[in-house]
DNA sequence: GTCTATATGAAGATAGAC
DNA sequence: GTCTATCTTCATATAGAC
């Protein structure tokens, strides 16, 4: 029902298997999408020529052609490795956590090492929307409109307990969501901040604000961490 | 030492009187720049043709080169424009409020309001970074700089003196930054909320945050603002 | 599977008439 | 100031040899 524009390979586990963590691309087919990825994120689909991403594969333009069927073909299967990929991972959240609280912590937590272990490929799903066309559109913004649901339903859980605040659902994990997502446009992997640091900073931001209220118990001055 | 892509009428206004709020508009300059706007936001910076921007302002392709040196002179204009206005605006909220606690309440209201007032334009800004060449990226990054580090000042300002919780500043100016701006994205005006409701949800979680905490005040069911 | 060669179209930009 | 006509470049994509 899916993968229309794949031509051939379609049981060639895109990255998916995960054996490897970070290595050289294997297969041609691997390589053509590492350098899409690539350029993708640097320049955008639209300035990114073929050609470019070609050489970085080290073939020419035309090979790519047997491997995707157009340039299209390449965001697509980049769209939809990575957005099941964040969708499995929450899923499997709901799953082994029962309470509001535990699952958003943890959800905050996935969304966040995802978005830094695979910055390019995040970082493209959140500004090249745009550049899918027609059904393509309508199938990526699905997966996407699915994850925001989770999301949801976490947030209405918690309210109707009395875990979380009373607030607009919506609202609230739109801003959720979109602060956690930009982490990847900022985000320098080995620069001043673990991603455990970025976690533990975001989670304490989304749960408690950012105001001092009554307890009054934060010493104001020399705990800053570096 | 800026607009060095402006052809002529450098001190037109482009939109800037604001006599009127939102008219149609007066010169074919102000034509040209709506149509780039428009399509900019719509399909990206790169997606969108001139003949198109043309088209939506009522002349030829050519003629837009009588009033602009390029495509790019464009972009930079709409980027510099609105970026320079938000600014400002930050600027006089600094000048006229005194404690850290007012001039975020402010500054989040000033942030959306902009954002929704001129979603296209501050999409764009959000979106097209990217699409500046050479200097010109320099100087748009450069006034956007200048507002994040406005920001940063407030809550340094505040944690200093006891007003916000201890956090990493940059980290915490980058999410309430990013949440705000996302507002360019999904808000739809005349839709379920309205301008004023954003801000307060936004004021509140970003203050508050999303946790019941001790007090439990909160009634869990049958409040909800629609 | 990958190549060279090329078709085809569309983009940004310019020239010069009016 | 705006037009028509056109230049030039570069893009995606295809054909067909190897």
């Amino acid at each position: 029902m899916r993968n229309s524009q794949l031509k051939r390979h379609s049981s060639e586990s895109p990255g998916g298997q995960s054996g490897s963590v970070q290595s050289e691309p294997r297969s041609v087919r691997e390589a053509i999408l590492a350098a899409a990825v690539e350029l993708f994120a640097r320049y955008g689909y639209h300035a990114a020529p073929l050609r470019d991403i070609a050489r970085m594969a080290g073939i020419q333009a035309a090979s790519i052609y047997y491997h995707y069927a157009n340039k299209q073909a390449l965001l697509v299967e980049i769209m939809e490795t990575y957005m099941r990929r964040l969708n499995a991972s929450l899923e499997q959240i709901m799953r082994e956590q029962p309470g509001p609280l535990e699952r958003l912590r943890e959800a905050i937590a996935n969304h966040i090492r995802l978005h830094t272990s695979f910055k390019n490929e995040f970082f493209i799903i959140d500004t090249e929307i745009r550049a899918l066309e027609g059904a393509n559109r309508d199938y990526i913004m699905a997966l996407r409109d699915h994850y925001e649901h989770l999301i949801q339903e976490i947030l209405r859980d918690g309210m109707e307990r009395g875990i979380f605040k009373q607030s607009d659902i919506k609202v609230t994990s739109y801003a959720l969501i979109t602060m956690c997502t930009e982490v990847a446009t900022w985000f320098r992997p080995g620069g001043r901040l673990s991603v455990q640091q970025v976690i533990d900073l975001y989670s304490q931001l989304i749960l408690q604000g950012l105001l001092c209220q009554g307890d009054s118990g934060q010493r104001p001055a020399g705990s800053e961490h570096t």
